[in-house]
RNA sequence: GGAGGACUCGCAUAGCGGCCGAGUGCACCGGUCUUGAAAACCGGCAGGUGAAAGCCUCGUGGGUUCAAAUCCCACGUCCUCCGCCA
């Protein structure tokens, strides 16, 4: 949620960023038109209100006659209020349903455009050339068979399409995955939090997961609970209505979680494999930290997500997300997307995001200095997302017999330096 | 799933329908005293909004009333007991 004060008295800031994330600009005006009525309201109320609450502790005092007349008088005030009441009660909620669907204000160094428009920034690591190794590399899903590691029919079998089981090494890889994410989080400074998965409306809404990215969360009904689709939404949630103290700041949490996406709307698109799966894990990095100090947090969890790929010894380049394609909450976001051999392209594999105060004015999560209680900036990024992580790992690290070399920094946790075929 | 009980300013508690946005203790912050600390004493101490007056908030939402922390209803959360179960 924008800060209605700074929209009040920026609004071509506002209109300019809306602009460039291809989203309505006449909403601006909409939203300042309701907030002069809703002011309007509640000063209306608020004399009435007044009034009763002098006329009603003078009620209290008198007597006879005197409290009579004033009782009359009170009455007819008290319908007065409680039609102001409802009128302001009714405007603020207009206002604050045309404020939810407001993005957040875009940082003035994102990339204007669409999806294609993002900018490399850097591309780390030189993809193998398998035409000079003298074989055809082979994709996840055929190495994942050939190592017994990750099993999609019998996933789609048992739980419908994009739907898969790791097994044998491929569990082992998971573990080993997550447990070494997990130590360098801690070096980093993170505490590890294993999150609810299944959470209210409340924490799905405050996270800004109900507004365009809705159709693909997993809603159960019945106990109107929703299964997150990242555990940005626990984390963030976590603080939901509290006010930190400053020198918690940066507040850093790396949660891991299971992962549920419906993938409405992608029908036909990565159908083969476990690149795009309804369920998966993962560890996410989460930072509060006071808004000053975003921008360089988010330098911070991009670091920390180009360490990840370089231990895991994986070629990948680093784009800055352009406008249109960022998510409602981030003002800016970077994305790591790593080499896929089979497919001779840069795939997503983790992303971090700036949502600077929009997230957390929607919860509500403050911190206390000197000078006040302020709104503190959130930010969020993946540290390993586990089925993405296995095809980058599988397809880049794969030898001519299908066999697939362990980077050395897992090494330790799987005891073993290959994957071989079984 | 069934039966009861509770929810007040960080914690613990007080609170008669108007004198309660709310007392007390602990914790915390500032000060006096002290070589320093403790103790003692003095002062401060929920948040939001507003330029201010004011307005709003006693789990949440509704209702009764001129007036609700206080009465009524619904929901939520927590606790105890019974049943079921990892």
């Amino acid at each position: 949620m924008i800060d209605i004060k700074f929209l009040r008295e920026n609004p071509d800031l506002v209109r300019a960023s809306q602009k460039g994330r291809g989203e309505s600009v006449e909403l601006v005006d909409l939203i300042i038109e309701a907030d002069e009525r809703k002011r309007a309201a509640l000063s209306q109320f608020e004399t009435l209100r007044q009034e009763q609450n002098v006329l009603s502790k003078s009620v209290g005092s008198a007597k006879g006659d005197e409290k009579a007349a004033l009782l009359a008088n009170a009455k007819e005030l008290a319908d007065k209020v409680k039609a102001a009441d409802a009128e302001r009660a009714k405007v603020e909620e207009e206002t604050r349903q045309l404020l939810l669907q407001l993005s957040n204000l875009l940082d003035s160094d994102a990339p204007i455009g669409g999806e294609a428009d993002f900018v490399t920034l850097e591309e780390i690591g030189q993809p193998r050339d398998f035409g000079k190794e003298g074989f055809e590399p082979r994709d996840h899903v055929e190495i994942g068979k050939l190592l017994g590691a990750i099993d999609t029919e019998r996933g789609a079998k048992v739980a419908g399409s994009r739907s898969y089981y790791l097994t044998g090494v491929g569990a082992l890889l998971e573990f080993a995955l997550v447990n070494y994410a997990v130590q360098s989080a801690l070096k980093n400074g993170f505490s590890p939090v294993i999150p609810p998965v299944l959470v209210n409306p409340a924490a799905m809404e405050g996270t800004g997961f109900l507004g365009q990215a809705a159709e693909n969360v997993y809603r159960i009904e019945k106990d109107d609970v929703y299964l997150v689709g990242t555990s940005e939404v626990p984390l963030a949630a976590m603080h939901m209505d509290e006010i930190l103290p400053v020198e918690k700041l940066p507040l850093r949490y790396a949660g891991y979680s299971s992962c549920f996406r419906r993938e409405a709307g992608t029908y036909g698109k990565d159908t083969r494999g476990i690149i795009r799966v309804h369920q998966f894990d993962k560890v996410e990095m989460f930072s509060f930290c006071k808004p000053e100090d975003a921008k360089a947090e988010h330098k911070k969890l991009l670091q920390w997500e180009k360490d990840f790929l370089t231990a895991m010894e994986i070629p990948f380049r680093v784009i800055d997300v352009a406008s249109g394609d960022l998510g409602s909450s981030a003002n800016r976001k970077f994305d790591i997307e790593a080499w896929i051999p089979t497919q001779g392209a840069y795939r997503e594999v983790t992303s971090t995001s700036n949502c600077t105060d929009f997230q957390a004015r929607r919860l509500n999560i403050r911190y206390k200095d000197a000078d006040g209680t302020k709104t503190v900036a959130t930010l969020n990024g993946t540290l390993v997302a586990i089925p993405r992580m296995i095809v980058a790992i599988f397809e880049n690290h794969q030898n001519a017999d299908g066999s697939v070399n362990i980077p050395k920094a897992l090494q330790p946790f799987l005891g073993m330096q290959k994957f071989e075929i079984v």
